[in-house]
DNA sequence: ATGAAAGCGCTAACAA
DNA sequence: TTGTTAGCGCTTTCAT
C-alpha cells in the first residue's frame, strides 16, 4: 500500500505539519527530528502524493504548450527552448498538438480553467481569439507567441507576448527578391488566420509598395484546410502543399519565386517543382522561413529568413513562469526578436533565367 | 472567485453528490433536476477543479512520455502516434525530453510514483534500467519502446513492450552493403547504452558472419557524450557527429559506407564528408535508420531502413491505456513491427569507386 | 432518485 | 521549534 505523510508522522512520533516541513524544506525543523523523519521516510519508502499537494497549494507546476504541428522545425525548436527553461525552474510541460483542430485547442485551454495547468504558452493561429481573450481577462497566466490582441492595448493583464519581427522578415525577404528582378512572387503558408502570416504579408506589401508595386493576391496560397486532416500519413502536410503548388504553377506559370512560410510544406513544394521541371533556383527561387539543421543539405541548399526560435521559446517560458509566480506582474510590452537572413543557393536573379532579356 | 460544486449545489437546492453526478454523467439524476443544475452551472460559470478530482479518484488522465531528443524525426513521429491515440482516449501528454540526461529522466519517473502520471511510455537508453525495473515490479503501468528486460521473462507484470524488428533491420542493411562489395562499414550511433543499437548491431554481426566476416569494432562510433550538452546551439548533435566523423575518416580512410543510427547526426556527418572531399555515394555510401519527409530531398536522396514509427507510437499508447484502465491486464509478449528498406541514391557499389579493380 | 458524510493526502495559518 | 486544525474541491459508498 501507499504510505502517507500521516503514517510517517505517526511512526516518527511527530505531527503531519512537521513531516510536511521536511518534505518541502521550509519552516524550522530541529536537525535531530528531521533526521528521524527522513530515516522513517526512507524505511517505509514514502513518496509524497503530488495530486494532494496540487489541490492543497492550488498549483501544479505544470505548463501547457499549444502548437499546431510537430512536423515543423520551428515548433520543435520553440518547444526545446521552452522546455529547457521550464525544467530548470522545476516545471513540467503538457504538450498539446492541435494539428489545426480548434476542438483540441479548446480542450487544452480548459485544463487551464480546471486548475490542472498553472499557465499556457500558445503559438497557434487565432481561431480561438475570443476564448483566449476571455482567459486573459480572467487573469490566467498566458504567453502568446507571434500574436497580438489590439483589444488589450489599454488593459493591464497577466498576458505576455513574445515575437519575432515578422514584418521586418517579410519586408527584407521580398526586397531581396524584388532586387533580383522577381515580380511574380508566390507565397505558400500554413494557416490563413495566423497573425504571424499577416505580419509577414504586411512586410511584403511594404516592400512592393516601395517600388510602386502591389502584392498579387492570387499568388498567395494557404494550405490550412488539408484534404485529409485525420490520416496518419507521414508528411501529410507536404501532400497538401504538393497539390496546391501544382495548381499554382499551372495557373500561374509566370511565378519565378516562392516564399514558404511553413516548412512541413517544403517536401510537397519541391516535389511539385521537380515534376513540372521547374528547377531551383534557375527556374524558380525558393526561400523558407526559419532555419533548420538540414536546410544546408537540401538540393539545393535552402536560403532562409531565420528567427531566433530557441530564444523566443526561452523568453516565453521565463515570462510565463514569472507571471505564474508573481500574480501582480504586468508586462504589456511584447518582447521582440530580430530575424536573420541566411543566403544559401535556392535563389537566383531572374536575369539568370532570361539572360537574353537581361542583356538587352 | 472560483465557483465550487458545493456552491452550485446550494444554489440549485441539491446535494453535492447530485452535482457530481451531472458533471460526470453517471448515476441516476432526474431530468428536471439535471436541467436545473446545468442551468445554474452555466449561470455561475462553473468549472470543475481537476486537481480535486485527481485526488479523489486517484487518477490524472495524464501520461508521461520520455524521449532523449526532439531533433530526431523518429521521436517526433513516435510522439505524434502516441498523442493521436491519447487524445482520442481523453488522456493528456506530459513530455519529458531528457537530452540524454539521466537526472531529468529520473525526475519524470518520480512523477509516476507521486501519482501525477497514470502511466509512462519510455523510449530511451537503459541507463535507468534498475529504476525502471523497480517501477515495473511495483506494477506501475509502463510501456517500453525498443527495449527488453530479461529479468522480467517469467514475471507477470503490467509492463508492455513495443518494438521495431531492429535485428532484421541491421541484418538486411548490412547484407545489402556487403553485397555491394563494402567491407569497411562504419556505424555512427547516438547512445552507447541503448538496446535499439544493440539489436541493430547484432543483426549486423549476423550478416557479416554469414560471409565468414566480422564487425570491425573500431569502426563503431558512439556520440553519446557530447562536447557541450548544455549549449543552446541548434544542431548540437550534428556538431558532435561532425568531429567524430572527421576523426573516423582520418584514422580509417578505408571506410566506404556509413550507417547512421541517429538522424540528428546526419548534418554533421554530411558536412564532414563534404569537407574531406568524400562524395556520397561514389566515395562513401550512406544509409540512415528511419525515414523522414526530407530524406528524398537531401543531396543525394537518402537511402533508409524505415520503421513504422507512427504505428509503433499508436500501439504503445493503446497498450498503455489498456494497462491503466485494466489493472489486471498482463501482456508479456512484445508487439513487434517490421521495418522496410527504402532505396534512394546515397549508396553505390564499391565497384563504382574502383572500376579498374572491379573489371579485373 | 437523492442526500449525508467520510475520505483523498497534503498545506498553512495560528497557537503553543 | 512543533502541533492543532481547518481546509483544498471533488468522489463515492451507504442510507433513505
Amino acid at each position: 500500500m501507499r504510505v502517507t505523510a500521516k503514517q510517517v508522522a505517526e511512526k516518527a512520533g511527530v505531527s503531519m505539519a512537521t513531516v510536511s516541513r521536511v518534505i518541502n524544506r521550509n519552516g524550522y525543523v530541529d536537525a535531530s527530528v528531521r533526521a528521524r523523519i527522513e530515516k522513517v521516510m526512507a524505511e517505509v519508502g514514502y513518496v509524497p502524493n503530488r495530486t494532494a499537494k496540487n489541490l492543497a497549494t492550488g498549483r501544479t507546476r505544470t505548463v501547457g504548450l499549444i502548437i499546431t504541428s510537430l512536423q515543423s522545425p520551428y515548433f520543435i525548436r520553440l518547444t526545446e527552448g521552452i522546455q529547457d527553461v521550464l525544467e530548470n525552474k522545476g516545471y513540467h510541460l503538457l504538450l498539446c498538438n492541435t494539428k489545426f483542430n480548434t476542438k483540441i485547442e479548446l480542450e487544452n485551454l480548459q485544463l487551464l480553467r480546471e486548475g490542472m495547468l498553472d499557465g499556457v504558452i500558445t503559438s497557434t493561429g487565432n481561431l480561438t481569439h475570443e476564448v483566449m481573450l476571455g482567459l486573459v481577462r480572467q487573469n490566467y497566466p498566458m504567453v502568446f507567441i507571434n500574436r497580438v490582441f489590439d483589444e488589450l492595448k489599454d488593459e493591464a493583464t497577466r498576458a505576455g507576448f513574445v515575437m519575432g519581427d515578422l514584418h521586418y522578415a517579410g519586408l527584407n525577404v521580398t526586397r531581396y527578391l524584388l532586387e533580383q528582378g522577381h515580380r511574380n512572387i508566390a507565397v505558400l503558408y500554413g494557416a490563413a488566420n495566423s497573425t504571424s502570416n499577416q505580419f509577414r504579408l504586411e512586410g511584403m506589401s511594404q516592400a512592393y509598395a516601395a517600388l510602386g508595386l502591389r502584392v498579387r493576391p492570387e499568388l498567395l496560397r494557404c494550405v490550412a484546410n488539408p484534404p485529409d486532416p485525420s490520416s496518419g500519413l507521414n508528411d501529410k502536410e507536404g501532400a497538401w502543399a504538393y497539390s496546391e503548388t501544382l495548381e499554382l504553377l499551372q495557373t500561374h506559370p509566370e511565378v519565378t519565386a516562392i516564399l514558404v512560410f511553413y516548412h512541413p510544406m517544403l517536401t510537397g513544394i519541391m516535389q511539385a517543382l521537380r515534376e513540372v521541371g521547374r528547377n531551383v533556383p534557375d527556374s524558380v527561387s525558393l526561400i523558407g522561413f526559419d532555419d533548420f539543421p538540414l536546410a544546408p543539405y537540401l538540393d539545393p541548399p535552402l536560403t532562409v529568413m531565420d528567427q531566433p526560435v530557441y530564444e523566443i521559446g526561452r523568453a516565453a517560458a521565463r515570462l510565463l513562469v514569472h507571471k505564474i509566480e508573481d500574480a501582480t506582474l504586468r508586462v504589456a510590452e511584447p518582447i521582440v526578436m530580430k530575424p536573420e537572413f541566411i543566403i544559401r543557393r535556392s535563389c537566383a536573379p531572374v536575369a539568370n533565367r532570361y539572360p537574353a532579356l537581361a542583356a538587352e
